[in-house]
DNA sequence: AGGAAGTGGACAGCGTCACTATCGGATAAC
DNA sequence: GTTATCCGATAGTGACGCTGTCCACTTCCT
């Protein structure tokens, strides 16, 4: 265990605790009950670990539902994809307010016309009008404009997302590039898109010349 | 407080709570220490303040950071739309190893190519480099191709971004609302994301007929 | 053979965070 | 004049993600 400490940086203490918590599988009892083999896999499953919650921001929790869906064999690809958001979400109360009728409406209709076909009711759904809905309850609908273009990006996005997966031989690891796809890509992408904020603002606004 | 409360559907225990912190200023003492008059301003406030923490999940402390700087006159629009990441985000330990001095230099390069022009290491920057890192940390360079999509993607994203911020006329709600599109839009991109992904999922694997 | 050092496991404790419950004095409403 | 409400301060709560301590056991070194 102090290997696999030193292989990864994670502190002892944190490996037993995810142990306890069923995010790091045993390792193998060998002569005695106080002496476990760790090999590769337990340093790829805890730089795994580490990374979704350390960069990805998951919650422990969400991070064992995740890992819970891409051991199980059951699970087929395309549902471990979605299931790093759908986990990481809270279980979403249904809100039931007039704003929330309409940021519906608005959401289905972007992927009535880009012609999504979509399992009924997928929890980013609920998540996209959540935004929708509070957007629009702090600036009214000056940022209406923006859900389709996004919905576009997103969309070349998921392509690319998928082109990446679908490259990837062995199947073991495919799932775990799905999954780090989705969570880091998520974090990614949100630093571009400050970064080009930047850009574009300081294009439009330009700084006074020192 | 109480009619604040019932407005907003905030506890009034909540309310107490961000006036402590800061993120409420203090009603209008009317004629005794014990009588506070609040205004349509708190109830907009405030619902900005419940919509970054619950939506666009920021901490308290960022919440504030961020606030702090809108109410700051001095602070320009250019800076402002850029706050709320770098408030959001740690401070950045600023680590050194081969795999973040790789990602830098991608991170550069997709700058470079792009024509970015940027202010010298800007929280983004980190932001995105630490991503990347962890994305080769776990699955080897098989993410490789996602950055340069992602970046294109950014920048039409953040063109809708600063288009829209624009067109608001009202100096004082344009603040608010690139806040807003900054922190939201981030949350309704990443559940558009996985919508397309599911699309596309479906779309090339298609599901057994029932 | 003997002692120091290391190992894995159980369990309790800690620090942070975002609230929440209680109290007390003062005022407003009737 | 009594009752109800209000505001502010302070202490407490529960969840989360570790972390510290202890113990029986084993391994290594001499």
């Amino acid at each position: 265990m102090a290997e696999l400490s030193r292989a990864t940086g994670v502190p002892v203490a944190t490996i037993k605790y995810y142990l306890r918590e069923g995010l790091l599988p045993r390792g193998e009892v060998t002569t005695s009950p106080n002496q476990a083999q760790y090999g590769e896999e337990h340093v790829r499953r805890l730089t795994l670990v580490r990374s979704l919650v350390e960069v990805g921001g998951l919650s422990i929790a969400a991070v064992r539902a995740v890992l819970g869906a891409i051991d199980d064999p059951a699970v087929p690809l395309h549902d471990t994809l979605g299931l790093t958001i759908d986990a990481a979400d809270a279980p979403a109360p249904a809100v039931d307010d007039p704003l929330h009728a309409a940021a519906a409406e608005r959401i289905d209709a972007i992927v009535a016309e880009r012609g999504w076909r979509l399992s009924p009711d997928p929890p980013a759904r609920r998540a996209a009008i959540d935004a929708l809905a509070t957007m629009h309850r702090v600036t009214g609908d000056r940022l209406a404009g923006l859900a389709p273009v996004y919905a576009e990006a997103a969309e070349r996005i998921a392509e690319a997302d998928l082109d990446t997966v679908t490259a990837v031989e062995a199947p073991e690891t495919r799932v775990e590039t799905a999954l780090v796809g989705t969570v880091l890509g998520e974090r990614l992408l949100a630093a571009l898109r400050r970064l080009a904020q930047e850009h574009v603002s300081a294009q439009r606004f330009p700084p006074p010349p020192t």
